[in-house]
DNA sequence: AAGATTTAAGAGTCTGTTGTCAGAAATAGT
DNA sequence: ACTATTTCTGACAACAGACTCTTAAATCTT
């Protein structure tokens, strides 16, 4: 798998606030609502937002109808944003073999053709912001 | 990471046996020395390539001489067969977010451009050779 | 036949991820 | 002030992947 269990739960979960906060993107959205709305635990979910309020990526408030919302509008929201505070970049900057320092050495015998990919999927989710993945969700009525 | 350990050290071993097989393939090479050659534990190993002798792509000779060889010509033998012996061939086929069975039913808000990168990659595994690879190895003295 | 070499197999350890839980802290409503 | 709600924190159990170790089995050399 490209990412942790945890860090898709984790974009699910934003893109879940995106699309709730459509509205009134003010509001604390509770965490048990979203867990319920994914369909995971929702002690789980807790521990993986804590990461992304410490990253400043979500902001929570205590007490009733207290929750979770977006720290910044969605537009300026992006996936590696989440997944470098939940997993690290180094998806983007291992090499395929597991030796170390890709690219800056020698080569190893792949490096040619994955550096392609991998450049791919690094603009992949450099450039995906969360307001367009809502807008589309909303539009296509797709699943998260 | 794309790859679990034990597969990117099938994959650097299966290398070094093709590439230390070019002058006589049908020899044997011991799992010792090419475990000091990838600089990896032989135990380790050991455990690796009998899953790869199991999986019919090496072929294993105990005692004296002993050791492993392809069990294929290396122009037979493509890194997708490493990889789904190893890992199986789930990177390929799963949902980015984890959502079950990607791309049959309602596709996620990233299925679209993940499919793309997913392809390429797949298509990168599963159309290059052990051969293309060792020559490559050996013409720019790249590392492995 | 005896001994050395090398892979096979299975059990066991270690580590990081996953997932659960109980109690503390903050807040709103009454 | 009290209670209900909700996040925060730390501890911990369960699990999978990574890695080690020991013993067995096969084979070669002498
Ligand atoms: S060095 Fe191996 S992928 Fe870059
Ligand atoms: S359904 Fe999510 S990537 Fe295909």
């Amino acid at each position: 798998m490209l990412l942790t269990q945890s860090c898709m739960i984790g974009i699910r979960a934003a893109l879940a606030v995106s699309v709730q906060g459509k509205d009134d993107i003010e509001a604390y959205r509770p965490i048990r609502q979203i867990a319920d709305a994914l369909d995971v635990s929702f002690h789980f979910l807790t521990k993986i937002l804590q990461v992304l309020t410490h990253a400043k990526i979500m902001e929570s408030y205590k007490g009733p109808n207290g929750g979770v919302r977006l720290a910044k509008p969605p537009e300026e929201l992006f996936l590696i944003d989440i997944v470098e505070a939940i997993d690290g970049t180094s998806v983007f900057s291992t090499c395929l073999l597991g030796l170390p320092g890709c690219g800056v050495e020698t080569p190893c015998p792949v490096h040619d053709e994955w550096a392609k990919s991998k450049d791919q999927i690094e603009r992949l989710f450099r450039e995906t912001s969360l307001a367009k993945l809502s807008d589309d969700t909303c539009e296509k009525l797709l699943r998260f």
